[in-house]
DNA sequence: AAAGAGCGCACAATTCTCCT
DNA sequence: AGGAGAATTGTGCGCTCTTT
């Protein structure tokens, strides 16, 4: 492997001459830069990613921090996000570092990453990961809201408590009193935002959301979200009164409409499922097709990229920016005035 | 004798000062 | 314009010395 002294030896110039020709942040002559690119190129010579970081003291690599679940899922959520992520980034010369290590306490296992900033996905209540970022000196921006009471932290979200209680409205508009919904996991930010606006809005019709109607997602129950929707819906029919089923993922309303098709329950007939967060494909692919609500995940991914690009080049103050969502009206539930604050159809 | 602590160096590139 | 030499960066290795 040829290094910078290589080609400084056989070119006839200093390791500080070579540095330049690549970097190009000093001027070098024609006669002399021709000479250093045609050595390396006969050495095969690369300037050594590691050892400009070494110097440097940066990596333009940013880490995008998100666990994959036990069954390996990979929802459309996230590839979108990620695309948004990438695309900001590459426009301004950053690799993505996908880091899908599940978080873990054991302080002997962590590194400092080579990275220059950090994207961090799915926040919980108790977050242990912004104040090691923190620490490590890493500047970091959150995907979802962090928890109010730990120290601020830079953040890009869905206004989910609005989005929340906006379709809480439409659904008692249109008639449905009983809702079942079928949340994230408990210690999930986004959790108690989607349950408090739901609550929000019936309690604004002067109705009360009853707590037998609201689920956690607790992975050591379910193993897949698919089957989280199949089992709550299969353990409720008929036990609990409900005309709607709000379910924080695609996948959990597929497995409410499996769970109904063995029940001989009809959707939208006797049952309306409206999923947080659209999967268009899988959306239109599945019988009767399915009401979503858009979080717009690569404009969150490329928000989150914007805002740490400019944390990386001048530290400030903790912001934050929230990205609208908007009601896309299939056949599974039917929503008035479905694009109100929202934009797509 | 084994284990542990501590030191110095190498790695590859950048960047600085001083010099021609 | 550009060369020489040194400092710098974090990690890992090899070595010596000390402790158990």
């Amino acid at each position: 492997m040829a290094t910078i002294a290589d080609v400084a030896r056989e070119a006839g110039v200093s390791k500080a001459t070579v540095s330049s020709v690549f970097s190009k942040k000093r001027p070098i002559s024609a006669e002399v830069t021709e000479r250093v690119y045609a050595v390396a190129k006969r050495l095969g010579y690369y300037p050594n990613h590691i050892a400009v970081s070494l110097s440097l003291k940066k990596t333009m690599i940013i880490g995008l921090q998100m666990s994959v679940t036990n069954a390996g899922e990979w929802p459309a959520f996230n590839a979108e996000m990620v695309s948004g992520v990438i695309q900001v980034c590459a426009e301004s010369g950053y690799r993505v570092l996908l880091d899908t290590l599940p978080e873990n306490s054991d302080r002997t296992t962590m590194t400092m990453d080579p990275v220059d900033g950090v994207i961090l996905l799915n926040p919980a209540q108790e977050d242990k990961r912004l104040d090691r970022f923190r620490q490590m000196n890493i500047p970091a921006v959150v995907i979802g809201r962090p928890n109010p009471s730990s120290t601020p932290a830079c953040y890009v979200d869905n206004n989910n408590e609005e989005m929340m209680f906006r379709l809480g409205l439409s659904l008692l508009a249109q008639g449905h009193r009983q809702v079942l919904f079928l949340n994230a996991a408990a210690n999930m930010t986004v959790a108690q935002d989607r349950y408090e606006g739901l609550r929000a809005a019936y309690r604004s019709q002067g109705l009360d959301f009853p707590i037998t109607h609201h689920f956690h997602y607790d992975w050591h129950k379910h193993p897949t979200a698919d089957e989280y929707g199949y089992q709550t819906i299969a353990d409720t029919a008929g036990l609990l009164p409900y005309t709607v089923v709000i379910t924080d993922q695609m996948h959990i309303a597929i497995g409410v409409m499996r769970a109904a098709r063995e029940l001989g329950i009809s959707i939208p007939e006797q049952l309306s499922l409206v999923a947080l967060g659209d999967d268009a494909i899988l959306a239109q692919e599945v019988s009767p097709s399915l009401t979503a609500v858009d979080l717009q995940p690569r404009q969150l991914g490329a928000e989150a990229a914007r805002m740490l690009l400019d944390l990386i080049q001048r530290a400030g103050e903790p912001r934050h920016r929230l990205v609208d969502t908007a009601f896309v009206v299939r056949e599974s539930c039917s929503l008035p005035n479905p694009n109100s604050g929202g934009k797509k159809g």
